[in-house]
DNA sequence: TTGTATGCGTTATCAA
DNA sequence: TTGATAACGCATACAA
């Protein structure tokens, strides 16, 4: 590996000429730059980002936590935030938390010493005295830790609330809903989009709400006690499309025909609605989108370009397929 | 952020002694040891990887290059390689390639300027010439690149002979195969695997073998037509569960029914197969075990142990799920 | 057992 | 317009 010196000597300037080419600041003389630019490509040479990061006091890498990459919901929007980092020549690293904060608290300082530039994080457990004291550019993603911290998310409250309306207008009678844990701020919001609808409906009761932990498994469980107790559910609310798809396979064990005997909406619009039978229909949030903002936040933060809305929250859009019998009341 | 001098100059001896009790090599006195920790704890001192990297030319980061973390086979590889990066105090650096030979090349030598330790690479583009240059430990994973470079695999040829005597064994009379690209060895191998096992057979023609491009809507229009051109197909072997997917998508749109008139196997055993009406029978391949045999590969190779074997061949195994009639000839 | 000095490969300051 | 040189924070060779 070549480095500045030996370019400096191959085209006899010194080290500091050859670095003033390199970042293009300060004056050169055109003949000195064409032969710095020619011993640079006879070398093959390319700089040490190490020893930049050295002086520099950064890396040029951000870092993304997430629970866990192989849930279905995450890997479109690590995608994104890599797109956007390539695109920025920010390098990308990946960190599954597992939902621990102990884990999340081992990357931020693991990855601060190698001076990271700056976190996007899906936590439900990082408070803001941890990112406080972190002195290191944070963005939340898809949950919020702090109104005084960047977040990017997505109309949770009002999604479900469609959601729920979108069921009552095709003429369910009694709806139900499957939650995600009550730690995470967006199965919250979502199960008070949904009791905000229902609350007030003479057919409401406290056990229509069961918590499917966000995982298909738990939720195919959830579902299945729910529909033996209550036998009369025509529809079900669920938190999310991996918890929707464990319903749909509770439903098909109990012999309960989908949408005909029950309709189900989920949320998220990930792809894997799409390979179900039948293919479920859901409330989707723009996956990628709301990754790459939060990328674009993040560097915008870093590089200290002042962002417009430093909260931003998306709208959400519903999915029509196949899990909801349609025709009104 | 304190530094090592901070450090020294606080427990009142040289950074060098302070060095010594961080990577406990050298001789250093119990009492200076004691005084120097409780600096370093007083101080919340944490060591500085990048100046470490620039001295010691290594950061203790490991790329791993796949064609696209979305598609749903590579996020539990992901995660199989970050965990064992992760006990090893190795970062993870994740990479979409997009399977352009382009992008790959482009984050090799973006990577290898922050001194990075190794790359595990999904490629198909990738020459043996360009690794070489590169001058830095890599080992292929799901494809191989080169006998001469060390990889982790599964036995593609076999499964898939195994994968179309299964459909044999149980009745099927003319089986059809979905394929992968050609350019992808272990697509070509299943390929190989199937006409191996059937080219002799009075049944056989060359249209029953279709190229689905590994992805799900190609196979779908590829199953498609093929159903429709020869309607007395009562089995398909499909290169991989994806495409598998798009079949089972196919037949149903058709009117075909699953596993009554027609028998399907995939290849993979992600979990999307489980999700589908009916749920896909497929060779399952360790998926799991793959990735993090990979990534010990890697870390061997890069520090130096020995490995027993550099070319890893994990074998596969029957999942039967849902989606091939039982019964004998 | 400990300290001093040097280098890892850059960038930026200051002179020239 | 260019060149010396001092950082950046650490680890090691060599002295003491």
């Amino acid at each position: 590996m070549a480095t500045i010196r030996d370019v400096a000597k191959q085209a006899g300037v010194s080290v500091a000429t050859v670095s003033r080419v390199l970042n293009s600041n300060g004056y050169v003389n055109e003949d000195t730059r064409v032969k710095v630019t020619e011993a640079i490509k006879e070398l093959n040479y390319l700089p040490n980002d190490v020893a930049r990061s050295l002086f520099k006091r950064r890396s040029k890498m951000i870092g993304l936590i997430l629970p866990d990459i192989t849930n279905p919901f995450f890997p479109e929007l690590a995608r994104a935030v890599e797109d956007v980092a390539n695109e920025t020549e920010y390098t990308f690293v990946l960190c599954n938390s597992d939902n621990q904060m102990e884990k999340e608290q081992q990357y931020l300082t693991a990855l601060k010493q190698k001076y990271i530039d700056g976190f996007i994080v899906v936590s439900s457990t990082l408070t803001t005295e941890q990112v406080h004291e972190l002195n290191v550019p944070v963005v939340a993603l898809d949950r919020i830790i702090s109104p005084h911290m960047p977040s990017v998310s997505v109309q949770n409250y009002e999604g479900a609330q469609e959601a729920v309306q979108y069921l009552i207008e095709n003429g369910c009678q009694k709806i139900a809903h499957i939650s995600g844990p009550d730690y995470v701020d967006n199965a919250h919001a979502r199960k008070q989009g949904y009791l905000d609808m229902v609350r007030d409906k003479d057919w409401y009761e406290d056990g229509l709400v069961v918590d499917g932990k966000y995982e298909l498994d738990p939720a195919k469980k959830a579902a299945t006690q729910l529909l033996e107790q209550h036998p009369d559910v025509d529809g079900i609310f669920v938190g999310n499309d991996l918890m929707a798809v464990g319903v749909l396979k509770a439903a098909e064990a109990l012999g309960i025909k989908v949408p005909e005997d029950l309709s189900i909406i989920g949320f998220d619009g990930i792809a894997l609605g799409e390979t179900t039978t039948p293919a479920l229909t859901t409330m989707g949030q723009p996956i990628y989108d709301v990754g790459s903002k939060a990328a674009e936040l993040l560097i915008n933060y870093i590089e200290g370009i002042p962002s417009v809305h430093s909260n931003h929250s998306f709208g959400v859009q519903i999915i029509e397929r196949e899990t909801v019998k349609k025709g009104g009341v």
